[in-house]
DNA sequence: CTGTTAGCGCCTTCAA
DNA sequence: TTGAAGGCGCTAACAG
């Protein structure tokens, strides 16, 4: 039989009431007296029953999730899981509340943190912008000890306990080697391979990250492909269109294209428009209802993809875990980079 | 605030213990009686504190695991998976107990599947043998109302609750897909080239299926490729090792190899010494250390992967839910089929 | 400082 | 067929 609060009591010869003090840590409590309640607990190996602890104190972890009001797909899908959270909350002892800011706005984001702040909620979970005000807003909370997870987009060197999201370097490292591999036969011929690279910003830290991985590993290996400068769609689709059919127009030669940001929607119409006598080689971020389409038919050649539902679900736990102070399992909290061929799709 | 058993009783003009009997179909409650409860607890929108329930009940979840005592990598990790979930048991309210059998012993397995009926579990968790006498038995488990939950490989037809494991067919096809676009640049020339496959053996369901995959996509997407007789090593390092060696000597051509099941420490051996003008393009199955390292080498291009940990965390997960008669998250159950390439390692 | 007591939401005897 | 009362493991007033 697991051992309880009564049986560190009778144990320790003190009431229930002292024991629960000791085990919260409240004060209250003679030192010799909870030198007693320690040594009956680590000789009971005793563990808390937490199941328990929630209902007697009718406890509901809030929290708040601060998402960017974003329209591309990928954002939308990550808002609506956010939403299937919310709907399984009464079952979890959850009351998160959804909080939309404007994309790319730090201030904005500054606010709505300390809008939580406000409010001392459990846990606070946000899409991070990086930028030293909001660096110092997060910090903020933690000096509040609200616990706080960085979502898709990480907050380095800050105060966030957890980063719910990919490695996006090795991503882009991953982006590199497929585009390389994948080009090796068709396209490169003595005289190499020209790719271009349509990113949504070169502000946003995901993206330069990407970026950054992908060049590394077509430098390194494959130094006979060639990078044109890079493209920014802002993720919007109409713009992104309109580069890349500029781009394939100015330059025939195009092998490969790897969009690293959202707004793929643009990109897959303007390579639908221009059939050229070889379409080239395509490598795009993000499993949408679009980029599983363009898969399927063979328009795009491998999609990496971040799962917004495991990133939602393993924000809460991790918020739930540091709101008791537990630790969490790490190998379940990492986020995949899931690479999709059409041959894998889900 | 949520609405418990306490407003039913209220509204209904009847005691808890009425409402309990009702709420669990337990017998003795007239028919009006339980009419009047139904319709108070569907105009509050009642749902049951699970927690709570468990807590009265002092409920804890049995759980059965059945593991082939299979001394490879894989089965080692899974293995060590379960033993974690046990570790963690005292707080997740299970109680989870490990049969080991012989491996590849459909009757070895009936017999485990036989003892586990008897001691009436909250569920079974095991990794199936594609045979009528196991599907037989997987019946009388139902028959008895006990979940259950095929792990890494599946019982198709039959009356398990869930799969907990991957797609073995996309499996194949995934890697039919990367080994055709792998190859297309450095070996296939005017003649195509030629490809070994190293299974464990033809007799279990998910070694079939990859392979069902793999030539299915070879041969409509690359039919210039050329694959050779299934070698089967029977997950045995030391005879893999040999039947590979003798292979790259016999076929001085061989430009690519899948190895489909486990076992790949002998194919990275006999790599490692058949150091040939140019070695051959390798995708294997399961990350473990070994293969871990070879792709790091570059000895091992790409290589499949199943979480176990997330095949594990899922069957419980899953067998809760069925012994409470919940609806699982689909998509939290998934199971991936990872694609790992030296950047992306985990 | 410490103990008593009454719950949290639900289940389960036992008695009526 | 129904209800009253006590308890699961823990917390939180409120007294001493």
């Amino acid at each position: 039989m697991k051992p309880t609060v009564h049986d560190i009591a009778n144990i320790a010869g003190v009431s229930l009431a002292t024991v629960d003090r000791v085990l919260n840590g409240r004060p209250g409590v003679r030192l010799v007296t909870r030198g007693k309640v320690e040594e009956a607990i680590a000789s009971l190996g005793y563990v808390r029953d937490l199941a328990a602890a929630n209902l007697a104190k009718s406890r509901t972890y809030s929290f708040v999730f601060i998402l960017p009001a974003n329209d591309n797909s990928f954002m939308i899908g990550l808002t609506e899981e956010v939403r299937g959270a919310v709907a399984r909350s009464s079952f979890e002892r959850t009351d998160i509340r959804i909080v939309d800011v404007p994309p790319f706005d730090p201030d904005a984001l500054v606010a709505a943190l300390e809008a939580a702040l406000a409010e001392k909620p459990a846990g606070v979970a946000f899409v991070a912008i990086d930028a030293p005000e909001v660096r110092a807003a997060a910090e903020r909370l933690r000096q509040a000890g609200i616990p706080m997870v960085t979502l898709v987009s990480d907050l380095p060197d800050s105060s966030r306990d957890h980063y719910a999201g990919i490695d996006n370097i090795a991503a882009g490292r991953t982006a590199g080697s497929l585009m390389g591999r994948f080009l090796s036969g068709p396209f490169l011929g003595e005289r190499g391979a020209t790719v271009a690279v349509l990113a949504g910003s070169m502000l946003v830290r995901d993206h330069r990250e990407r970026l950054e991985g992908f060049s590394t590993v077509i430098a390194q290996a494959y130094p006979n492909v060639h990078i044109l400068p890079v493209l920014e769609g802002r993720d919007d689709p109409v713009l992104a269109e309109t580069m890349i059919a500029d781009a394939l127009r100015r330059n025939a030669d195009i092998a490969g294209i790897y969009s690293l940001g959202a707004g793929n929607r643009g990109l897959i119409r303007a390579l639908q428009k221009a059939r050229g006598p070889r379409r080239p080689l395509v490598i795009a971020h993000e499993l949408t209802a679009s980029t599983r389409v363009a898969l399927a038919d063979g328009i795009i050649d491998a999609v990496l993809n971040q799962d917004a539902g495991h990133e939602v679900r393993s924000a809460i736990r991790v918020l739930k875990a540091k709101a008791d102070g537990l630790p969490v399992l790490a190998a379940q909290e990492r986020i995949r980079i899931d690479i999709f061929l059409k041959d894998n799709l889900p």
